[in-house]
Formats: C-alpha cells, sequence, structure tokens
DNA sequence: TATGAATGAGTCTTCATTCAT
DNA sequence: AATGAATGAAGACTCATTCAT
C-alpha cells in the first residue's frame, strides 16, 4: 500500500475515532458518567458495542480521552485568563477563569468530581492518573504563577496557602451552586467568587 | 379492624421500617452507594428482596430517607457545634462542625453530591427536593445566627454573603480533599478550613 | 411460615435444582464442556439466564456439581466392583469397575480430563479443587486396598507403582478408545484392560 | 497470465502460508489452545486478521495444520528412537520416544485429545480425520517394526497386543501426568513408562 | 493481496423490580 | 408480611467471520 493511502486510511480512522470522542463527550453530557456505558455510546454512534473496540481498547479509555480534553480546555481557559500585566489582574484572570470554565461546562465539573469519587481513581491505570494529574497541575501552576508575580518573594509554604484557599473557595461555589444549594441561598456565584478573590488580594497585599 | 388494631399494625410496619432503615444506613456507610444494592440491603437485613417494598416504594426511596438522616445529623452536629457563648467561638465552632460532619462522613457528602446528579428513575425527586433543601435550610441557619450574633446590626445582605463564602470555602475544602485533589497539593485541610474562618472573622470584626 | 411450608418451599428448591443439574449434565454430553455455556443451559431449561444464580452461584459452581456426581458414581462403581472375597478376583473387579464406567460415560472421561486442562485447575476454588481431588482419591483408594489384600506386606512404594501401573494402562486404553485411535488400530479395549491386568498380576504373584 | 506466472504466484502464496503456519504454531505453543485465537494468531503475524482468510478458510484448518505437523514430528521422533541395533533398545527407544514427544511438548498432547471432541464448525473434519489417522499409523508403524525385530515369527494379532498395550500405558501416563494426577499420586512418569516397557518386554522374552 | 471496520452472537454476571404463593 | 423465583435489561468485553476498499 502506498504511503499516500496508509496515511489516508489513518485519517479516516482519526476522523471517526474522533466523531465516536464527541459522541461519547455529548451522551455523557446527557446522561452523567454513569449512564455513558459503552452500549449506550455505541448505541448514540449507531455501532454495535464492539465496534468501538476498534478505537478504543476500553470504556475506561474513552472516560480518560473526554477527561483529557476537559483538562486540557480547562489549562487553556487559565492560561488565556492570566495574560493581563498587572499582578492583581492577572491573578483575578485566572481564577475568574478556572471558576467560569466549569460554571460555563457544568459536566466537566461533575467529571472531575466523580472520576475520583470512592478511594481512588476507579479503572484509570497508574500511568493515566498520573497523566491526568499533571495536567490539573499545569493548569493549578497558573494560578501559582499568578501569585508569586504578585508577592515575588513569598515563600512556597504561603504561596501554596493562597492557593489552595482560593482554590477551595472556587470549587465550593462550583459545587453549591451546581448541586442547587446556592440558588436556595438567595446567592449570586459569580459575586462569591469575586469575594473569595477578594479576601485573598486583601490578605496579600492589605 | 377496630381502629386499636389499625394503629398497632401501623406501628408494628413503622418499627420494621425503621429497622430495616438503621440497616440500610450501615449498609451504605460500609459499602458506598455503589455499594449498597437493594439486594445487598436485603441481605443485611435477612429479607428477601422482594420484601424490603413493603416499607419501600423503590430503592431511591432508601436513598432519599438515608439522605434526610443525614442532614439531621448535620443538622444536630451544627446546632452543638454553635453553643459557645462567644460569638466568635460560637461562629467558628458551627463551621467547624460543619465541617468535621463531612470530613469524618465522607459517604455523607458523596450522597449529598449524587442526588442532585441524575435525577432518579422516578418523580420522585422534585418534592424530596424541597424537603431536603429545607432540613439544609434549617442547618445553614444556624451559621447565619452566629454570624447575627456576632454583628447584630448586620443587613441580611451582607450576612448572606459571609454564610456563603464561609459555607462554600469549607465545601470546596471537603470536595479538594474528597477527591483527593488536596494531598497531591500538599494541603492540610483543616488548617485551610481554620484559614477560611479567619479570613471571614478579619472581614467581620477587623 | 410454618415449618411445614418452609420444608416444602426447600424441597421445590431443591428439585428445581437437580432439574438444572440434570439439563446441565445433558448440555454437557451434548455440547461438550466448552458449549455448556450458562447461556447454553439456561437456554436449555426455559429459563433467562440470571434465573440459574438462583441455584448456582456461578458457573463454575454447575461445573463443579456435574464433576462431583461424576466422581461419585465412579466411586460407587469401584466400590461394588471390589467385593469379591478372593484378593485376585477383586483387583480385577476394581479395575474393571473403573474401566467399565468411563468406557460407558464417555463423557465423564471428557469432563475428568478437560477440568484440568491447561496448568491446573481453571476456576475451580482451591477448596472445591480439593474437595474433588479428595473424591477421587477414595476411589483410587479402592484399588489400593486391593492390591493389599492381594499381597499384605508389600510396601506402599511397591503398591503405588502396582496401582499407577494399572491406572495409567486403564486410562490409556479410555483414551485412545475415546480418540478413535484404538479401532484404526484394530484394538480391543475390553482385552486390552485384561491384559494390563494380567500382567500386573503376573507381576505380582508369580 | 502465463503458466511461469501463475506457478511464482502459487509458490509465493504458499510461502507466505507456512509463514502464517509458523507464527501460528509458536502462538499456539506459547499461548495454548484457547489463547491461539485468530486474531492473536494474526496480531502475531503482523496481519490484519481478514488476510488470514487467503490462507485458511477457517480457524479450523490452521489447527488442522498444525496437528498434522505434529504428527510428524512424532513420527521423525519415533523413527529416530527406533534407530538402535539392538532390537529391545530399538523398541525401548521407540516407546521413550513417543513419551518423550509428548511429555515435552504437552500442548501436542492437548491437540491430539482435543480436535477429536467437539467436531470443529465445519464439515471439514471427515476427511481431515482421514489424514491424520493414517499419519499417525505411520507413527505406530515403527513401533510395530522394533516389536516384529524382536520376535520375527510373532502373529500379526499378537504383535497388535503388545504394540496397543504399550501404547495405552505410555499415553495413560501422559494423560494422567498432564491433568495432574499423578503429582497426586506421587508417581514419577519416567519410571512409569519404563516399567510399562519392562513389562512387555518380559513377556516378549522371559 | 491485504486491510481494518463492522457485525452479531457470544462470554459471565449483577441488578431492580414484579408476582404468585 | 414475606418469600424467592423469575425476568429482562444491562454491564464490559471477545471472537470468528465478512466485506468494501
Amino acid at each position: 500500500m502506498s504511503r499516500e493511502r496508509v496515511k489516508r486510511k489513518k485519517a479516516r480512522h482519526d476522523v471517526k475515532r474522533a466523531a465516536i470522542f464527541a459522541v461519547a463527550k455529548q451522551v455523557f453530557v446527557k446522561e452523567g458518567l454513569e449512564g455513558a456505558s459503552l452500549r449506550a455510546i455505541a448505541r448514540a454512534c449507531d455501532y454495535a458495542p464492539g465496534a468501538l473496540y476498534a478505537y478504543y481498547a476500553s470504556k475506561e479509555e474513552i472516560y480518560a480521552d473526554i477527561l483529557r480534553d476537559s483538562l486540557e480546555r480547562l489549562h487553556r481557559a487559565a492560561a488565556k485568563g492570566g495574560l493581563a500585566r498587572d499582578a492583581r489582574r492577572s491573578l483575578r484572570g485566572v481564577v475568574r477563569a478556572f471558576y467560569r470554565f466549569y460554571r460555563d461546562n457544568p459536566h466537566d465539573l461533575d467529571l472531575s468530581l466523580y472520576i475520583y469519587q470512592g478511594l481512588g481513581p476507579r479503572g484509570l491505570t497508574r500511568e493515566l492518573d498520573e497523566e491526568l494529574n499533571a495536567k490539573l497541575g499545569v493548569a493549578i501552576g497558573i494560578m501559582t504563577a499568578a501569585l508569586m508575580r504578585l508577592r515575588p518573594r513569598m515563600r512556597a509554604r504561603e504561596c501554596e496557602m493562597h492557593q489552595q484557599t482560593l482554590l477551595s473557595g472556587l470549587m465550593g461555589v462550583l459545587v453549591l451552586q451546581r448541586t442547587g444549594r446556592l440558588s436556595r441561598l438567595n446567592g449570586n456565584p459569580d459575586r462569591l467568587v469575586e469575594r473569595h478573590i477578594d479576601l485573598t488580594l486583601k490578605a496579600l497585599a492589605p
């Protein structure tokens, strides 16, 4: 077979894999992770269940792909959010980007919470787990960078604390919002996030 | 059948339902949500699977009962936590109680996050949702009370904001912890919660 | 529920389990062990596959039951075969019984060969394996007894050797017969077995 | 297409088929009969699964080829084993060779037992069976020859009996060994085979 | 000749739920 | 009130085989 043909075949494969991936993501968005079974995905693709195995070696691999994709989008969003020259604006930008990403893509939040439910990663391979955690680390690193720009001499310990305070704050807002609690309490999630940022900024540069 | 007999019958029924519930709770605590299948619960009760349907219309109803119970325990814990005379200590006590409850009963956290994902097969959830939210409101009210004691003249809006800031902070810590993120970040959940409290206290009474 | 009713229920259960067992044995005889899948058995029983799990906890348990039954019949046959007063006749009787059992129930031969195919017991639990091997040991013990009656002072080592020589001889005949080789070679299995017995008897009491 | 070209094509085809066969044999030796799926073989050949169908009409045909090959190797081994001048040594050599071949290639034993259980999906087996039995006949012929050398005037009937006695003896040892029974009985397969040979030799030349 | 996607039937097992008893 | 048998659908995954390319 000519190089050309091999390439085309590969391309066709990739296109189809991407299509499956897209459908899988939709299924997962519509049905939640538990509903996004191999069968369900296959059905949505008009495939027999076995057919998916030409593209993914296991269900977990599909999940991993979805999560990978999610983390990459998060990363991009955070990076873009932290571009501002001014350090304060940069930090605010990062945190907002983080927050908005999950606010606007609530299923990504579900995903990132669910996958680790139970005691640890459920079906994911050790390596995969590492890879995904690394990806998340990179995204969070952007927040660290913004913090350090704000106070270049800050000790690592302190920086970690601010970062975790912010992260937990915004995560809490997201979760309360996602589970419907915040509306019950008459709260405004956007404002709450700003509030968390303000508190940290005040603590950092009084 | 005489009224009396009907009553007794009802009483007997309730006792048994309570017994089933107690066992179900244990099973759920030991095995987590996924492991607490109807069959598992029935087995633990020394009942045949079908028998449970005399007391609960569906598996979801059992879950609902467990969640109800969870919120009640949370409520009690929060109330107890807020008993201190001193307003600051009282606030700190409430928040800590909230936090510790979920920290020490992580399955309750799972439960409270889970129930809102995937609505459950029946229409059940609408009314249930109302009831459960009301229960949660009561628990949170305790936090409100502590806040108001600290600054009696505070406007409702402001109070809500502080309350939500605290709540989101501690929820975020719990979620990060439960999903294993916090350990990755080298964080200490207890200290983080204290930090959130400190920030709010400082904002309230500088 | 009254004792009586419990008993009857148990009885009904046992009857059905026995029925399933009988069907499973037939399926296995007709289709071989590989063909005797849970589904196939269920189909033959006019059951949904899941229904069998009310009677057997796993496919392996069914297999085990079939094998157990086979070994028990073998044991009974061997015991009956060794009843003769005269030691020589007794030995001959045992060996013949052994041989005839498998000759007349060739599927039991398949079973006993298959189960241990591959490196070891395939899906059987350790305990089960032990149990079944013990059963076989008992059956073989009858042969040992007959040998010892023939030469009461024989050393254990020697006895073992005679026993194994006989056993391997008759097993070989069975296998050659079962795989169609013996007919090709114009051989008579019955006579061959007698020959093996004769050889051993001559060696024992010249 | 010219005759020449047709021939070359055929040759090419045969070469490739042989290559596939070689790989298949390796796979089968490494993984056993169950593990040697079409896909596994294709994978090992660096072929796509479908490609094999250009060379073999079905999986069963591959198995048949492997069995054919197995019998040929057995034949060669037996022939080589019977080369000794001295008739007794020659007989002993043949039997040992037979035994050792299967002892050292236990998968060949599995194969030769398996093929006759479950006829294979196609009608293939009828003719195949003929062919394979012929092959086996040749291998066994070597044993006959050695026997006849030992007692040139022996009647055919008697010779057959000795041959079958030996054959069944060694087959029985192999089967008992392969299924783990012999170790349970504390037996030594090599010694047992020698014993069978001894018994026959003694019967032949007292 | 070879590919590799796709099928369809198969593997065992678990589950919530129903229903005759 | 309680049983437990039974269903039917679902879970992930594998396989031999076919067929358009």
